[in-house]
DNA sequence: TTGAAAGCGCTAACAT
DNA sequence: ATGTTAGCGCTTTCAA
């Protein structure tokens, strides 16, 4: 097996609180030890074992990060600001991947605690209000901080790094209308979720502030997937029943949406307009010019790593971040010329 | 703190193998004490430490997973490969990232040992050669089975699982000839790297194995970012210098090259052609007609999590996979009808 | 400056 | 079927 301080000990001929010093650059060892066993952790290959070292120090200095789907680019960048953070201040990142489903979630959480976490932040899956009383009791039996990003609790009151998705969908459906529009489709993936519900609000708001009130048969539920959102646009199309105006409330549905239309050739903005939410690979790439609230979120990652590391360290000031994204207006918004037959 | 075994021992009246019996399911435990160990297990929240079963097993039940480029999508399907593979197996993944940085690479190497993982899956920065030897020393240092993706390391010889980009870049390039194309640009990122090494060789076998000679100056060196082969490309448009066709050698490669023609208008087929290696998720959402060979890399995540547990379960045998990708002629190869001024 | 020894939470061999 | 106990590899008093 792996060498141990013991065999460093013996080679060097010291004893082990003399290896332990020189391991973790304690004062009180002479340089003549000191290169010793130096000499012996080198020859030995050796490299302390972190379970025995979490053990007796009854403390690890893991900060457990758990998010909800790996492969959307969104938690990407915040996992790179994340460990960004946490490398520079000494911590380790444990990541697991939710799917976005509770069960994963629970067998998740399951994992963090039994590696002691010192810290979670976590998209948790909630969102349901059937499992929201669940997870705060869980999140609060943990006993540890806990930062949340993107998404809240319903039922609990965590500190955080939040967007303003409220204000983010009441900028876009406003740019819209004052272009003219007013029958402006939005998919808003699954109605009670939290990811909807203030964003939908957002929507409700422009409308309201512009004295107009908008077709309830507007706001499409579907997964939030592309490929729910592709069908869901695919039939309008097909049905012939396209708004002036599409919006994309997410990153994924934003992809779904322009995957039907461009399908079946319907040109943004010649034949309809769209603004999105959050920011689009394919937008970078392609310069599609579309009008985006973009968020941050390679910003947010960091952010809520420096929010857990001062809670670690005692500056526990309550703390919810409200980041605001930022809205370019590139084109896509602008009235289409004429609507496809 | 957390609960402790001695707690649950203490408060079901018993002692602590029994505790350890229950936790681990183990036979030999009367129903009635199981009942009550398993009551004050809720009742105390208990979840075992990971540090004192390894510590006591002398074994973890962790997989390294290394990867250079956590935001690279194909990096993430590998991980969505690895993890579904994993968790059906009961092993815990601990995800390092080096971005493609050997100081990042060796910090890592040095946490997974920290951590004692059973296994390490990894894509190694390598490919410098000046690294190698070091790397090769390291990995059999470790002492434990290693398993590769993507990319060998070029003076050892390591099991893993890896895509015939040879053959990928030979068929790419004979389907451009085929279709009259002799002046090919390719940008090969760094050419001493070991990613790009064998898909020069097919381009080149493509060229040969057609009695033609390819001018050499069309394999243009750069950083294997989207910001460096769209500033080569741009350079390209700039300078009128453009081929007829261009070879996306990876999947970050080929969008910068699609940025900087879509960016100024050359319009694929019609003005020049193109072929890439590596999916797209541009192309699979805006149906570019792009040319691709396209590799299944969740798949290749599968099969080195199933060969890791096989190595770990003394199924030992030697085992290098190479995948197939396999090539969907789409339409961007056609030759274009005119060349821009 | 150095060393001895107790203890962290669990497992496993052994005893009952 | 149940309990006792000796480690696992490290840190941390406390003594010397």
């Amino acid at each position: 097996m792996a060498a141990t301080i013991h065999d460093i000990a013996k080679r060097s001929k010291v004893s082990l609180a003399t290896v332990s010093r020189v391991i973790n650059n304690a004062p009180h060892v002479s340089e003549k030890l000191k290169q010793k066993v130096e000499t012996a952790i080198k020859e030995l290959n050796y490299i302390p074992s972190a379970y025995a070292r979490v053990l007796s120090k009854n403390q690890s200095n893991i900060i457990g990060v758990m998010i909800p789907e790996i492969t959307n680019p969104f938690f990407g960048e915040i996992i790179t600001g994340i460990t960004e953070v946490a490398d520079a201040e000494g911590f380790n990142v444990l990541l697991v991947n939710t799917d976005e489903n509770v069960e994963k979630e629970a067998r998740s959480i399951r994992i963090l605690r039994e590696y002691r976490i010192r810290g979670l932040i976590s998209t948790p899956v909630t969102g349901d209000n059937k499992y929201d009383r669940q997870y705060v009791n869980l999140f609060e039996n943990m006993n540890i901080p806990i930062v949340l990003m993107d998404r809240g609790i319903k039922n609990g009151d965590f500190d955080g790094i939040y967007f303003d998705d409220e204000t983010a969908l009441f900028k876009i459906t406003s740019t819209l209308i004052e272009n003219g529009h007013s029958d402006i489709v939005m998919l808003i993936g699954i109605p009670h979720h939290i990811v909807s519900q203030r964003r939908v609000r957002g929507y409700g708001d422009a409308f309201e502030a512009n004295n107009l009130s908008y077709d309830k048969k507007n706001l499409i539920p579907c997964e939030f997937s592309i490929d729910s959102a592709y069908s869901v646009i695919k039939k309008l199309i097909q049905d012939n029943d396209l708004p002036t105006a599409i919006i994309g409330m997410t990153n994924m549905l934003s992809m779904g949406c322009l995957k039907a239309l461009y399908e079946y050739g319907v040109s943004i903005p010649r034949n309809i307009s769209f603004a999105g939410y959050d920011r689009l690979e394919i937008h970078d790439v392609l310069n599609m010019n579309l009008t985006l609230a973009e968020k941050d979120a390679v910003e947010m990652g960091r952010k809520a790593a420096a929010l857990m590391i001062d809670k670690l360290s005692g500056k526990s000031v309550p703390n919810k971040t409200i980041l605001m994204p930022e809205l370019f207006i590139r084109g896509s918004e602008k009235f289409p010329e004429k609507t496809l037959p």
